[in-house]
DNA sequence: TCTTGACTTGTCAAATATGGCAAATATGAA
DNA sequence: TTCATATTTGCCATATTTGACAAGTCAAGA
């Protein structure tokens, strides 16, 4: 996909940790609760709405408090050029 | 790995970039010219080294400009808590 | 209705990513 | 060495993320 907008892949990445927070049942505080560093719903809220473009290294606390691979958060499928 | 450092997981990202850049036999500039948004070599060279928390949209269009999927640069092996 | 829990949104300050340019530093070839 | 190319670094200004707290929304029950 040549040209998907900005705002396209935050919403993917923020859907992909929203189901699979939700798939492993937890709630945005639980998510928070299992974070070593501080971050609370505040920023989680805006990043499984797609209105933040979060850094990588807050998407890493987000993948190892979910327990999956960051990859796996990353999961936005169109990449090719066409 | 329960507490992998924000640096570590920085330079591990900046290294995949580098070296699929490279298996593509692409230079930073070759690079940036794929990128059809502005970046230019300085960004490149900073998050290849991992001095930059880059956000997950400029690590989007450098994926696209590599020609691989996003999760191919956020493989970060280690995610398990322990 | 009232309450509770979950989530969203607004605002603020502090930290930092980004873009841009210039200069410094490799690296390799002639 | 000299030259050219590639990469790194420093500095600056601007934009935005982040953390924090408060307030608002929404749905489900009692």
């Amino acid at each position: 996909m040549a040209n998907m907008k900005k705002s396209e892949v935050l919403k993917i990445v923020g859907q992909n940790i929203k189901r699979i927070r939700l798939e492993k049942g937890l709630t945005q505080v639980d998510l928070v609760g299992k974070i070593e560093a501080r971050i609370d719903t505040t920023n989680i809220s805006r990043i499984e709405k797609g209105r933040t473009n979060a850094t990588i290294h807050t998407l890493f606390k987000i993948s190892q408090a979910l327990e999956v691979p960051l990859s796996e958060i990353c999961d936005v499928h169109f990449y090719k050029s066409e």
